[in-house]
DNA sequence: TCATGCGGGCGAC
DNA sequence: GTCGCCCGCATGA
């Protein structure tokens, strides 16, 4: 179908170097290179065509992972795996946090829970959330294609995302294990009541059992070089700064407290905690922005974080 | 509950 | 035939 566009940006992707590697394969060969010198390092943000070569031993490349939310896509074919990527999730209002920042979260890879999220309203000023499709491949999702062949996992991918980057599954993750924390922890809970209990017998505060914190770093969310001219300064910038609201991407309707469509009113209730952090499972990514932590400043209605001071 | 993968099926081109 | 997309199902965390 798209074909023509594609193959004209496999010249230009095939001139262009990528760290040295073999380019000049498609996802589609019958046979795909065998001798290759050198492995790439696991990318989490592919964008644009590229297509890259992983070790089979890669645990993200095994996973097929992304931090781009891709869905699977059917192409009938079981030895490609075809991944479509659905956008970013935004506030229909258009709003930014008191520092400036927009809303991106990232799409519920499931269509039943991408449906309930959208049904749930933007954490920041309570508007609807609006799911902001990819077009980015010839006005269609930009797709991605897996193929493990012998030592290695072939990734090509099609198309430039034309949207913001939405939060990282890892940091999608961290919300619900903050969630849960916050469930455990709300102000009814016998759990917290036992920690009240110990705070007042012994003056100690209980040091966390492992509430996940991601650290924010600065320039740790760069947007697609194609998206870089659509969108402001401070858009960009989606790095947590002051406490002045919560995390820069916000967290998904799933977090909203008591679940379906209650509004997110600003930091009610705000307990403050320490600084908490619990290294993350998994190895994001091998080199760039892989590895790299994030920074949660939770607005809740129920309990807390609008809490981690950063550093 | 949700992410992920598989595969049937449909319509457009 | 290829592609995009919908759907349901299964599995695992």
């Amino acid at each position: 179908m798209l074909k023509g566009a594609d193959d004209v940006l496999m010249e230009h992707e095939d001139s262009a170097s990528q760290h040295g590697e073999m380019t000049n394969w498609d996802i589609n060969d019958i046979k795909l290179p065998q001798d290759v010198r050198q492995i790439d390092g696991f990318q989490e943000w592919p964008d644009s065509y590229v297509k890259h070569i992983y070790s089979s031993e890669d645990k993200n490349a095994q996973r097929h992972h992304s931090s781009w939310a891709m869905r699977n896509t059917n192409n009938h074919n079981s030895r490609i795996l075809k991944k479509s990527c659905l956008g970013v999730v935004v506030c229909g209002n258009d709003c930014s946090t008191l520092d400036g920042r927009k809303i991106y979260l990232r799409p519920a890879i499931c269509d039943k829970a991408r449906q309930k999220q959208q049904r749930k309203c933007c954490p920041n000023c309570s508007g609807p959330l609006r799911l902001l499709s990819c077009r980015g491949h010839g006005g269609y999702p930009v797709t991605n294609f897996w193929r493990h062949e012998g030592q290695f996992i072939f990734f090509q991918s099609k198309g430039a995302h034309d949207h913001p980057r939405p939060e990282t599954k890892l940091e999608a993750e961290a919300r619900r294990s903050i969630q849960k924390a916050q469930t455990a922890f709300s102000p009814s809970s016998p759990r917290l009541q036992r920690i009240q209990e110990i705070e007042s017998l012994t003056g100690a505060v209980p040091t966390q059992e492992a509430l996940p914190l991601l650290l924010s770093k600065p320039d740790a969310y760069p947007l697609p070089d194609n998206f870089r001219g659509h969108i402001s300064k401070s858009s960009r910038e989606l790095v947590l700064g002051s406490c002045s609201g919560w995390l820069p991407y916000s967290r998904t309707g799933e977090d909203m407290g008591s679940g379906e469509g209650g509004p997110c009113p600003m930091a009610s209730g705000t307990q403050h905690h320490g600084q908490l952090s619990a290294p993350l499972k998994g190895s994001e990514g091998h080199e760039g922005e892989g590895g790299r932590h994030v920074g949660l400043n939770y607005c809740n209605d129920d309990v807390f974080f609008n809490l981690y001071p950063l550093r």
